[in-house]
DNA sequence: GTGGGATCGGTC
DNA sequence: ACCGATCCCACC
């Protein structure tokens, strides 16, 4: 009786988003699993494939499967349920959300020859004796391998611990005292690392409760858990007990972590507690050394995986716990294809193994939260700093003041006294800066109006070509006023400044100051991430500059003041967000301070501080903050209140593309005409803000309401319709459901 | 994506 | 009628 097997081709093509049936030969038959990875004829080639289900005999002929791969299955069952899922949901082909689940690259063990004893102790002991006298060397090495057993090195390194060569060792060879042996080896992404063991701090009375909710919460109705707690008060702490109390129970965790915080120092937290039995995944691993965590964890030797984004897909089997710190992050949503939020995969992902979710952060996205005051999450919080530490009091300063009082510069009267304190103190301070790249605004420096678009209430960005303001959501467009639409100033100014104007004024301003910048012009050499942050622990550096990068999650106990040089660059950005953005960064930025005995502070420079993303973070009040963010997204439809999807068409040609993405825009608003509803909106056709990619031009369509699957319904029918008019395969079109950004 | 067969139009 | 370029489409 032959064997059927469904398998899905590894090219990311509509045509071929399907199994395809194949035989498998005799030698094979009773060998492939579903999750396994083969080689298969696909037309005149052979194509890589995975295993996802039996199939039948069909009215083709199959052909035979070429090669089953090892070290599978790479999927199971319930992984392959997610996959669907998330293509499903996020618009992806099946192929590529498998993809993402798996490692990539070369798949092999590692092996290396390495050196050990030929003879049993005993006899080892006796050879050392014999050697004394004529090979002292030889004696020597030898009695190193019988004191350390355990030590697996290949010869030269061998050689090393006992100051000789290699070819001591292949004279010990030659002589039958020792041999080689092929062992294959982990590639150990934290080797270098040591840990110190630590034991479980005896939690807050805030803590025990806390953790007793989540103990519940593992035991019961596994509803995901919103943990929000104040900076500083303690969360890893209650991630690494509620992380004990599954390990105990005979299941495994993942906790995720954003690409920015997994740092040695956080691996080594939970190292330290957990042991052999944390492994990493994160995308800075290379290929072999991710295959090889993944191994470990597959066969069961890793019980408690850290790591970014992908680390949701660990391969466990007995899945408990899925943490998410830093749950507002927006690093985990994946830019590329598929183009998922890690946060919701979780929470999928959980559903379906039976595992519990438990999201914490300071300051709670939109969407989460929402969900929790709605009970399909159970929230809980802690409110205190630990050892009873108070929040920073937070200034804010009112940056149109400064001008009217003749102050010119980018540091405010009150900024500038604080700089100066700290540095006599011998203190340190932070600056930061959330200055994004291409992102201006124009706003009157004597009244702080900004130049908004008419239709949407975004701000207009500027754009240098055409000298003119621009809405990149509705394409609606003025010129730059010459005169202050508000209060006819003339002072109407570009905002463009950056960390590297701010640094270059500290040192003009204070010279005797050490000042560093961290952006990513300074890291993006191996290594210089952590040297900047090490010479700033150890007091080389007095002031230290930076984007988002020093926003998060750092520990400096003379950190006494953190400047914001100006809260409006994240405030004014064009998107539905930006309010809820500046509100956690300021919130994060505003945690970095007071974390040791001396007492900190925060200054918060803006030209609109009455904004209340700022008013509330100068409370460090989220509940209001929320509920003044809440309202604006219901009154203006946007999510929670509604879903969002993003269509972009890019081409090199751009005549092309604007043809394209106008008639897909026509056929939208037709098929929502004939749906008869109003509850889905369409924003554009527009140029896309990254009008111009590697020399591709870019058009994008949003579509916007109420009922995520009916969007994601129109859009599909409207591309396929598009494809049968316009007959073009060559333009791209990416479609990104729940965006985070429009960029 | 890619090769092969169908299709179209130009050329001897 | 024959041949190369282009289109189309199936690939199990």
């Amino acid at each position: 009786m032959d064997r059927y097997i469904n398998v899905v081709v590894d090219l990311p093509l509509k045509n071929v988003d399907k199994p395809f049936t194949y035989k498998l030969p005799q030698r094979l038959s009773d060998k492939v699993v579903i999750g396994d990875k083969v080689l298969v004829p696909f037309g005149n080639r052979r194509i890589e494939g995975y295993v996802v289900g039996e199939g039948k005999k069909g009215d083709f002929e199959a052909k035979e499967i070429i090669k089953v791969f090892p070290f599978g299955p790479y999927f199971s069952k319930k992984m392959l349920d997610l996959a669907r899922w998330i293509s499903d949901y996020y618009q992806c082909y099946l192929v590529s959300s498998l993809k993402a689940m798996v490692p990539s690259g070369k798949v092999k063990v590692k092996k290396k020859r390495v050196v050990v004893l030929a003879q049993s102790i005993k006899e080892s002991k006796e050879i050392v004796e014999s050697l004394k006298s004529r090979a002292p060397k030889q004696a020597k090495l030898l009695s190193y391998l019988i004191d350390n057993p355990e030590d697996r090195l290949i010869s030269t390194k061998l050689a090393q611990k006992v100051n000789t060569t290699s070819s001591t060792v292949s004279a010990l060879v030659n002589k039958g005292f020792l041999e080689y042996r092929n062992e294959s080896v982990r590639r150990d992404p934290f080797a270098h690392i040591s840990f110190k063991k630590t034991e479980a701090f005896s939690p807050t009375s805030e803590q025990k409760i806390v953790i007793k909710e989540i103990i519940e919460g593992l035991k019961g109705d596994r509803k995901p858990i919103m943990l929000k707690g104040v900076t500083g008060s303690g969360k890893t702490e209650v991630y690494l007990q509620a992380i004990d109390r599954v390990l105990r129970g005979g299941r495994e965790a993942i906790v995720l972590v954003p690409e920015i915080s997994l740092t040695p120092q956080t691996v080594a937290r939970f190292k330290g507690r957990f042991g052999e039995k944390v492994g990493v995944l994160h995308s800075q691993l290379s290929s072999g050394e991710r295959f090889d965590e993944w191994r470990r964890i597959k066969e069961g030797k890793i019980k408690v995986v850290i790591g970014a984004r992908s680390a949701v897909f660990a391969p466990f089997n007995n899945l408990g716990l899925i943490v998410i710190d830093e749950e507002h992050e927006s690093t985990y949503k994946q830019e590329d294809h598929p183009k998922y939020h890690a946060r919701e995969v979780a929470v999928m992902r959980a559903k379906k193994e039976g595992a519990l979710v438990l999201m914490g952060t300071a300051t709670p996205s939109l969407e989460s939260y929402h969900r929790a005051k709605d009970g399909k999450y159970k929230l809980i919080e802690l409110t205190k700093r630990v050892k009873g530490r108070p929040l920073p009091p937070v200034e804010i300063v009112d940056m149109r003041e400064e001008l009217k009082e003749g102050n010119k510069l980018m540091f405010s009267r009150s900024l500038y006294r604080g700089i100066e304190q700290v540095l006599d103190k011998g203190e340190q301070a932070m600056i930061f800066l959330n200055r994004r790249g291409f992102s201006t605004f124009v706003q009157c420096r004597e009244c702080g109006h900004v130049m908004k678009c008419i239709n949407c209430d975004l701000s207009l960005k500027y754009h240098a070509q055409e000298r003119g303001l621009r809405c990149h959501y509705c394409d609606y467009q003025e010129k730059v006023p010459r005169i202050c639409p508000e209060c006819e100033s003339l002072y109407i100014k570009y905002f463009g400044v950056g960390t590297q104007k701010v640094e270059e004024s500290l040192n003009e301003e204070f010279p005797t100051a050490k000042v560093a910048r961290m952006d990513v012009d300074t890291t993006r050499r191996k290594g210089s991430y952590e040297r900047i942050l090490s010479k700033f622990k150890s007091g080389e550096i007095d002031i230290l500059i930076g984007t988002q990068m020093i926003a998060k999650g750092h520990d400096f106990a003379n950190v006494t003041l953190v400047g914001v040089v100006t809260a409006d660059t994240s405030l004014n950005l064009p998107d539905f967000r930006a309010g809820e953005r500046t509100f956690q960064l300021l919130t994060q930025v505003a945690g970095r301070t007071g974390r040791g005995d001396k007492l900190g502070k925060v200054i918060i420079q803006s030209y609109t501080p009455d904004h209340y993303s700022i008013q509330f973070a100068k409370d460090h009040n989220y509940d209001n903050f929320y509920e003044a963010e809440i309202a604006f997204r219901n009154a203006t439809a946007y999510p929670p209140f509604s879903s969002m999807i993003n269509i972009v068409i890019s081409h090199k040609d751009e005549a092309k593309v604007i043809k394209n993405t106008n008639k897909l825009g026509e056929i939208l608003r037709s098929k929502i005409l004939e749906m008869d509803s109003e509850e889905i909106m369409i924003l554009g056709p527009v140029q896309a803000p990254l009008a111009k990619v590697r020399r591709e031009f870019r058009w994008q369509i949003i579509l916007k309401g109420k009922d995520i699957g009916r969007l994601r319904d129109v859009n599909n029918e409207a591309l396929i319709e598009l494809k049968e008019i316009m007959g073009e395969s060559d333009i791209k079109v990416s479609v990104d459901v729940d965006p985070l950004t429009m960029l």
